[in-house]
DNA sequence: CCGTCGTCTGTAACCGGTTACATAGACGCG
DNA sequence: CGCGTCTATGTAACCGGTTACAGACGACGG
């Protein structure tokens, strides 16, 4: 039983402005979305009562009736800090800019829970953004759901979908070129986790790199999860073989600043004695003086709303099902060279 | 293995599923919503029905119906990299785990623009987390729709709104008694920008704080605006004026590091010459031995989020209108006090 | 055998917008 | 004066779900 003390501040719908206005729904709906064939006194009559009674349109409603949401869904991994808002500030920043909303999922490395999160999407976004580096190829495709316009940032390859990757391949290139050039020799890489796209890639990446430009040097790799331990992991796995080393090449700047601490800790100087370099450029990299490869990831969100949107609001165009490289750009700090005073 | 016979780009609706089930669709959604008055077999023969379409529901008409999106909208102003991402990663965590979604929408420091994305919300969301620190109270009381619950985030109060508040002043005042106590006096304070409310708090709270604790003393303080080089420039002014000061109280942490850096390249000896504070912790700050006063970002968020869907589950409890304060806790770091080796 | 009850199902009216189509006037013209 | 055109408006059918209500059917008790 509903006991209302007060009258309900219930909202007001379109048929209460139609009311008011002594109008037809129609004519308040053409009022309001600014159509040509309403009379200039209907339409000042119309959004007088709009204005009086506090009106707001529907959303849901309207973009049920018009089979348009504006709305993105975002589904990504669980990513750590800045990596995170780096990305969704680009994603966001692009679909303010064009009148589009971001909804958010987060999903845990579970493909069926992807699915899921993809799913319950259906009927409240035009299109998906996904991004999902440990998912398989297959797996992917299956999670994905049909019909709906849909980018990849860093996944596999989905046959027709847009996508956006980063050139792993081509960042750890130059990385290993610039140690070399350094002078280093005995390279490790610290990995990522196993199952992951982008870790594969560089770990891939560093071993053709080594093969190319220092073909006999021997390259080892240990294993890591882009977690900040997983570098100091790497660095006490490293003392305790008493092997020679000068040059850690992490996938990632998080294990890069994890192996650099457990350095300096060790009494070994960074880096006269042992050079580091990261990947991705996250802004803790230039605090630290840490030598990477910049992704620009607000820049790869931003690209990646910017064709979804466009795929979106001209179908008649090509699927967009091509994509889009981002070569990262060597960035050279006091891990791998003597500080010169700026 | 699936075989694709025939591509259905259209996605199947309730009425597809009913007629291939040979039920009515107020069957189908009785099945699929799990009702108790549906017999066995029918149950069965829609499920069927239903995988073999593919179908998945429209949440949009879903929640058209139901009056309940099962989203909450997120209005945050332009934040930068790790403020923002804490808080959303806090607020996703716990929307997840109560099956919510975030809708989220930028604003920029306009308190229009503000008004604007919250209407633009009505009908997707069923609640709304709104932090607006550099709008008034009456301000934000206009832009606030009406008729939508609503939780506040380091915000002015707003009548029968609930609300999570930092409490700026017995941070600073925390901050304050660790610097007198480690012998320094004059102490400067870098402020944030005119008009955020926590940055008013936080400059109220540190004249209070040496009236109480110093009394005698002058407290001096300089404009800032939040971000890195007003530390910067605040480290000039006061080395132009040759002021004696053996201790900046910054309103944030990144104007603290920016201060840091300054004092750094000007030859003077943290901490020293000069004890450097900041606010917030952020992730950096622990990286650069920064002592100041953990939020806890990502709990707030949480908090927020969790109180709102309580308050939408339960809404026969009280409105919930009450302010939550958060007490931050005092983390002395080296730019403070000499390194202690761990 | 009939009335009552409980279980299961279908019809149709919502939710709050948009818009195709029909229609009523006003106007111009032969 | 009759007819075609054009403009402004209203009616009602959507969009894709949920659910109140009513009806069909079988079981059960009297």
């Amino acid at each position: 039983m509903r006991e209302e003390g007060v009258l309900k501040p219930a909202s007001a719908t379109i048929r209460d402005v139609a009311r008011h206005a002594a109008v037809s729904v129609a004519s308040v709906s053409r009022a309001l979305n600014g159509h040509s064939n309403v009379h200039p006194d209907t339409r000042a009559r119309v959004l007088a009562s709009a204005k009086s009674l506090g009106y707001v349109p529907h959303a849901g409603a309207r973009s049920l009736s018009l089979a348009r949401s504006h709305a993105i869904g975002v589904v990504l991994p669980d990513l750590h800090g800045e990596f995170f808002s780096e990305i969704v500030r680009g994603m966001d920043r692009e679909a303010g800019a064009h009148g589009y909303h971001l909804l958010l999922s987060n999903m845990h490395a579970d493909a069926e829970l992807a699915a899921q999160a993809m799913r319950s999407m259906r009927g409240r976004v035009d299109g998906l953004i996904v991004m999902a580096p440990q998912i398989d190829a297959t797996g992917l495709d299956e999670a994905l759901p049909a019909g709906i316009p849909t980018m990849l940032i860093n996944s596999p390859d989905s046959t027709g979908r847009g996508a956006m990757r980063v050139d792993n391949r081509a960042g750890i290139d130059a990385i290993v070129r610039h140690l070399l050039a350094s002078g280093r020799r005995a390279l490790v890489h610290v990995a990522g986790p196993a199952g992951n796209i982008d870790a594969r890639e560089r770990r891939e990446g560093f071993l053709a790199a080594m093969a190319r430009h220092a073909p006999g040097q021997p390259s080892r790799v240990i294993e890591g999860n882009f977690r900040e331990e997983a570098g100091e992991r790497a660095v006490a796995t490293l003392l305790d073989e008493g092997e020679a080393v000068d040059g850690i090449v992490a996938a990632n700047d998080m294990m890069a600043l994890g192996a650099l601490q457990a350095l300096r800790e060790a009494g070994l100087d960074v880096p006269d004695a042992v050079a580091v370099t990261g990947f991705d450029d996250v802004p803790l990299a230039r605090y630290m003086g840490l030598t990477t490869v910049r992704v620009h990831l607000a820049d790869m969100g931003a690209r990646a709303v910017a064709r979804l949107i466009d795929a979106l609001e001209h179908p008649s165009d090509r699927p967009g099902g091509d994509t889009e490289w981002l070569t990262p750009t060597l960035v050279v700090r006091t891990t791998t060279t003597e500080r010169t005073d700026p």
